[in-house]
DNA sequence: ACCTGAACACCGTTCAAGT
DNA sequence: ACCTGAACACCGTTCAAGT
């Protein structure tokens, strides 16, 4: 039996960590992560997680990073001023629609991030404390406010707009109505909460009302953004 | 040394153990919190907690519900329908700005519910993740559709309001733009996020942004709302 | 009824040792 | 360089025992 070769292949790798936690969070939760379990599933011993990751919570978070990965972010490269220099405005047959550019994106852009958290809700709380140094969140709140200030914001105010759809977007994955209220009829007593009758709807109904508060709720802010945004650019009403 | 007689005060109450948790949760955060911790601070062992709850969790479900309990809901007492039988109008020298009532309440109430919030961030995930059997977070759900329909909103629309409401105000909270960032300016290369600029200023600077934000986002939705109740009153424009 | 110490089955992380 | 077993200082929770 000769002495075994140096290179021999590593049975790790930060991409295969980062996978299986993924897999763990998903199908049972954030709490059921463990680095013994994690690194059972990986087929080794706990300990060796540590040469790849400094800490179990560094693994979440490259997780939640690949998840904020995932979020679309194409939408805001043709974004333009609304109106002037046409040079910004995307070629296409828009015609004055360039107008609308900051808004349409915004609302892609919402829309992709929600199915992303939709798809990994049980990362979301990890994800809500804050971009802190993970790439993908970094690079999405960027995105966010070069469109904004690219299509007329005020810096000041893309800022703000960037803060605020995080705050719905991620709140709404976070304070979901499917997954907030239980499934059980005899929570709700009718006589302390008289008008909580359909809260114990069945998940399949709960998860309507959350698809219909967060378009209603996104189109209410963009709605009132864009009152906004015209104010700003026609002081004199 | 005779026995000791049977009703000898006990050392514990579950308020007495809400209080001390709540305490630790705001100075050292929901990671500090463990049985053993929170025992010792009330100066008993950590088994002993398990004769006034059935698990932590239960524990700092009570103090999250402490939290909800302390927003105010009295604005919604009085919101009447928009115009019509003004019976339901609240006495007072609005004339017909009874028509805002909803409007009102709820910005009122939001802001009721982010500065209750505010005082205590390190529970917000706690609550965050639903009322589920929380008294006072149905409470409060209840109040909200039932202010809402009152008002004058069909059930499946006040339902949506309740749900996105809680997004945005949770969701401003627990996505904080504050707490999400980090202090270091070394974090935020200028190749890598060119717009990112500002993100590393203070913290004082930081919680700016996110009173901005929740303001201009709040403004928004209450605007985008009031074209939809508009919408809805007359139908033919 | 309410509190205790001992015990169980877990944790995250460090470290010396192996290849 | 990368993986291991042993060890440390913790966990949440149960339970028999005490008053």
């Amino acid at each position: 039996m000769w002495r075994m070769a140096r290179p021999r292949k590593p049975l790790l790798s930060r991409d295969r960590i980062v996978e299986a936690a993924g897999a763990l969070v998903d199908a049972e939760g954030l709490e059921a992560v463990s680095t013994r379990r994690l690194a059972a599933a990986l087929g080794v011993s706990g300990p060796s997680l540590y040469n790849h990751f400094r800490t179990k919570d560094a693994i979440l978070e490259a997780v939640a990073d690949a998840v904020s990965a995932r979020v679309d972010l194409s939408m805001f490269d043709a974004v333009g001023v609304a109106d002037g220099d046409g040079d910004e405005a995307p070629r296409g047959d828009r015609g004055g629609g360039a107008r609308r550019d900051w808004r349409e994106a915004l609302h892609a852009w919402a829309h992709s991030y929600r199915d992303a958290l939709a798809d990994h809700p049980n990362i979301v709380p990890v994800l809500a404390r804050g971009p802190g140094r993970r790439p993908a969140g970094l690079r999405l709140a960027d995105a966010v406010f070069g469109a904004m200030t690219e299509a007329g914001w005020p810096p000041a105010h893309a800022t703000r707009i960037g803060a605020l759809m995080r705050y719905f977007i991620l709140g709404s994955a976070v304070a979901s109505f499917a997954r907030g209220f239980v499934d059980d009829e005899a929570a709700y007593d009718p006589v302390d909460y008289p008008h909580l009758g359909q809260a114990h709807l069945l998940a399949e109904r709960r998860r309507e009302v959350d698809k219909g508060a967060f378009e209603t709720g996104l189109k209410a802010l963009l709605d009132g953004l864009s009152l906004q945004y015209e104010a700003l650019r026609e002081p004199r009403a």
